[in-house]
DNA sequence: GTCTATGTTTGCGG
DNA sequence: TCCGCAAACATAGA
């Protein structure tokens, strides 16, 4: 569920919620596989009386450094949300831990689908050293999003929500950078332009910008869909040109924009705008040519 | 009952 | 080795 923009939203709002500086008393674990590491039992032995340092992103995870060293990654995976209460509030259904604070306020991972994951670590470069760069760090210049495309030879998309190709894309995002630069995401890799590649990266940097913007993208009222810190909804669906507007006008050329199957997600695309004419070795099963 | 879902990992076969 | 694909994780909503 949560990409990016969301993910960042979070973050923001836990340390506008003055997140950071609290210190923790313990953590109570109701579902034992949201703790990727260590055990529980060491989880909830050595999270007591860690303070927070600060709160922070890195791709989808979000990031917590203790003082005197120690760091917790969370990872939302598909529902999960973070609740911030305080400690005397009733324990919903779907609050997996628990952390409690010195303070009396709470946070508490929420997660209806239990895939999202935490992790605490000494060093947390084993898991975050292998995700690609920040979208919107300079480091990735398009200069290295061509590069990288050119050196593979995979399905656009695919390779865009490769977290270790770069960090942060979903299926979201992906397809509204996409229909953005105007590339279909069957094209393969190593056909992008230079200009290509250089009209996506200013798309995933636009797309990106404007969600966090707009605090994040809420769809549906489902218990699955996105909310930040204090069930506060993001607002940039309606910026969203093809992302579940199946049917509906392209905003560029009015061709109805269409759904189909790619790397086995649900992607939108408009048939007009993006298209796989002319470019050997792409193939266009399924969809219009 | 059926299909779909904003994510990631693993194993298989080409 | 690289790549795409299917399945698995687990639950809710349409």
């Amino acid at each position: 569920m949560p990409e990016l923009p969301e993910v960042e939203t979070i973050a923001r709002d836990l340390n506008a919620a003055g997140v950071a500086g609290k210190t923790l008393t313990g953590a109570r674990v109701y579902w034992d596989r949201t703790i990727a590491e260590p055990s529980v039992t060491e989880f909830c032995r050595l999270i007591k009386k860690k303070k927070i340092a600060a709160v922070g992103r890195r791709g989808k995870f979000l990031v917590i450094d203790f003082t005197g060293g120690g760091h917790m990654l969370m990872h939302l995976r598909m529902s999960g949300r973070l609740h911030l209460v305080s400690s005397g509030a009733e324990r919903l259904p779907h609050e997996h831990v628990v952390f409690a604070f010195e303070d009396g306020s709470e946070l508490r991972f929420h997660d209806t689908r239990k895939f999202g994951r935490v992790y605490l670590m000494a060093d947390v470069e084993r898991v975050l050293g292998r995700l690609g760069p920040e979208p919107l760090d300079p480091m990735f210049t398009p200069r290295v999003l061509f590069e990288g495309m050119r050196k593979r030879s995979r399905l656009v998309k695919p390779l865009l929500l490769d977290q270790g190709f770069v960090a942060g894309l979903g299926n979201i995002y992906t397809d509204e950078a996409l229909w953005e630069a105007r590339i279909h995401p069957r094209r393969l890799s190593d056909s992008l332009s230079q200009k290509e590649a250089e009209a996506l990266h200013a798309a995933i940097r636009k797309v990106l910008r404007r969600g966090m913007k707009n605090l994040g993208t809420s769809l549906g009222t489902g218990k699955a869909n996105f909310y930040s810190v204090g069930r506060r909804r993001g607002r940039n669906r309606d910026a969203l040109k093809v992302f579940r507007r199946t049917g509906e006008p392209c905003a560029r050329c009015a061709a109805p924009v269409q759904r189909i199957i790619v790397g086995q997600r649900s992607t939108h695309i408009c048939p007009k705008c993006q298209t796989l004419k002319g470019f050997k070795g792409s193939r266009d099963r399924g969809s219009e040519g």
